[in-house]
DNA sequence: TATGAATGAGCCTTCATTCAT
DNA sequence: CATGAATGAAGGCTCATTCAT
């Protein structure tokens, strides 16, 4: 039924170039003021006309860019795990010797949270949001597969005799912990670089498991 | 009301003779996608969205061929109504007796069952929406119009001894609803012809109101 | 979880019968004040406020009587068609002959017309918000319900050698279109009687269905 | 602030002994169960009616037991913080060494884990809820007690040269980030037991702190 | 003409809280 | 103390229309 009326000169043409570009970097815009509200309102708290302001846009303006605000929610979390997704599982597709591999783990969480600061606040923060909703499965999908392929380096590593862990979930989740927890004091710009961090974590926590 | 459709004496200026024709012939389509739109959904469930959709035109695009939503059903009802209310208002000035005047009227109501189908739902569902907006007087006064000319013909009846009827008023109103409830099933295409429906509705209201 | 605190004493006895009884006759104030306005503006054109208008209510008190505008809607049809149906299936069981059947029928629906003459007005008017609403599922069953008892009597009657009728379905629906369109100039307290109505249109539709 | 726990004093007057204790005990139900929603659901997202089916109370039954939500969730961080700072600042004044000081701490903060777990949650999740709000500067103030208290604890063993930290401010976050996070695995009836969860704890930071 | 970003009034609904009984 | 009807502010979202490009 759609485009009926358009004369087949003008048919394929679409959007153009420069339209679709300013509209996305428009949307990267409400994205990141969203994102930068969320993490110091929290995402019930934020309400649209929060988003109004942090934006700058009016509210039907602001609509043209997301279709809800759980829509913004999603791709906050799209945003900050698909990035450490395929760097996690491309460590763990690698040769690397496991102690290396879980260093490397490491160090990508410490990127996330170099580069994803806020959007780590918010993931952090909302999870409760996310698990009580039938809507975000996605998103729980998302974080259930971070926490098996570093359960899967981990177990690699027991196999291989590298460590010993009574509880490999546990441990998981300890490590996960740790980093997700150092974003409340963790700031890009502070004394220490993130490459700092990752080892120093992953110091402790190798130290935790290696098989001695 | 603002942009009604240029009348002719304007057409020798600005816009040459093929652009005018090309603009006539795209309003033409926005209003048949319309009118399909209309007595699909209602009126007021449409949305330009769904015009857009429909036409195939962009929101600005539309908005060229129409001042505004409002103004499409207007233009609806004219087109049903003003070749309706001529056919009738001939066959009230021509010399008939009062039953072949009747059936006459009766083929009239039949053809614009016939050929403006989708206008005929409209306006059969959308009264509501025009009664109470004072914008649409102009449509009630068309409608009162047929009315008026309808019930003259039935009143000449019962003075020259053809019909007997207790209240003119009321066999007006059940003329046209017969026919209007007919647009429930009645299809152009259909088994039944517009003349059979005609012929057939005119033997039983005749058949009520001939005097005995 | 519920009522963990309350102490046994109190523990059946629930909402008192008054206040129990209050609710509910200011729950069908609620529902008669929304007939009528539906009725007059239709749903869809019905807003929150014409509601707090019309019962007296302020908006959270209104919504203490109702979950949401859909729920009104549903509620009215309920109240037309159940004792409709339920007079129409009676007719059906009993051992009528087919002409007496039909007029009984129409009987019934003359009486929907008198008491119930606002949800007439709306389920008319509202068939195509329901129609295309998944929600309504329910009331588009009673609908069809309606539909087939009433198909059931006709067969019967052809069955039998009553009648003479090339399209049942159409039969049905003419039948059905004739007392609904009745709603348009119909009045409880007007001069022709519900019963009269209802003797008149079935002679109507006896004559026409009727084995010559 | 309205309707504050009413002192012992006013105790011999109106009320008897037995119905005050009857409040008493009501109140403390109804203060536990909003621990367990707002631990479930948070603050923001529980509504009157999750308190409501919780507690099964009424409406207005449960306004009797506070005087509105927010005051709930102060009373739950004060019966969380009120004990911990006490055993924190017994520890402080008591002359324990460094080390063994701040061993101390962590079984006083394993054992708020393990008694308050769902009040623990509540301070963990909402603290964003608290630090927004201006009513709620008190439990602010309990909060950056706690952290002094701490700090001056760790400040003492760098000045009697048991640690040597760089930023003591870091070191306390640090630790109880530590402990913090634990709630998000830690059970009360789990595997590991409060005190091996504090001794693992002090066991890290210590060898984290010591001057080596 | 055509585009689509932007506007802002207005809609339905939720919810903490009050208060007459 | 208890009830539950009522309040009304506020929230998320829709949509017809305008307008700079």
């Amino acid at each position: 039924m759609a485009r009926k009326l358009k004369s087949p000169a003008m048919a394929d043409r679409g959007p153009t170039q420069r339209s679709r570009a300013r509209y996305d970097s428009r949307r990267e815009e409400v994205l990141v003021a969203a994102t930068r509200v969320f993490a110091d309102k929290g995402y019930d708290a934020t309400t649209i006309d929060d988003l109004i302001e942090a934006t700058g846009l009016q509210r039907g303006g602001l609509y043209h860019y997301m279709a809800n605000k759980a829509e913004l929610l999603a791709e906050i979390h799209h945003r900050l795990m698909k990035p450490l997704l395929a760097e996690v599982e491309q460590i763990d597709v690698e040769p690397h010797d496991s102690p290396t591999a879980v260093r490397l783990v490491g160090h990508a969480l410490a990127h996330s949270l170099r580069d994803y600061n806020d959007e780590m606040i918010v993931f952090l923060h909302e999870w409760r949001t996310i698990r009580n909703n039938p809507e975000w499965e996605e998103i729980r999908q998302m974080r259930r597969d971070l926490e098996h392929v570093i359960e899967r380096i981990l177990r690699r590593g027991v196999a291989d005799g590298s460590f010993e862990i009574a509880d490999v979930r546990l441990a998981v989740l300890g490590l996960l912990g740790m980093f997700n927890h150092a974003h409340q004091w963790f700031r890009p710009d502070g004394r220490m670089s993130a490459e700092e961090l990752a080892d120093n974590f992953a110091d402790i926590f190798l130290a935790g498991v290696t098989r001695r």
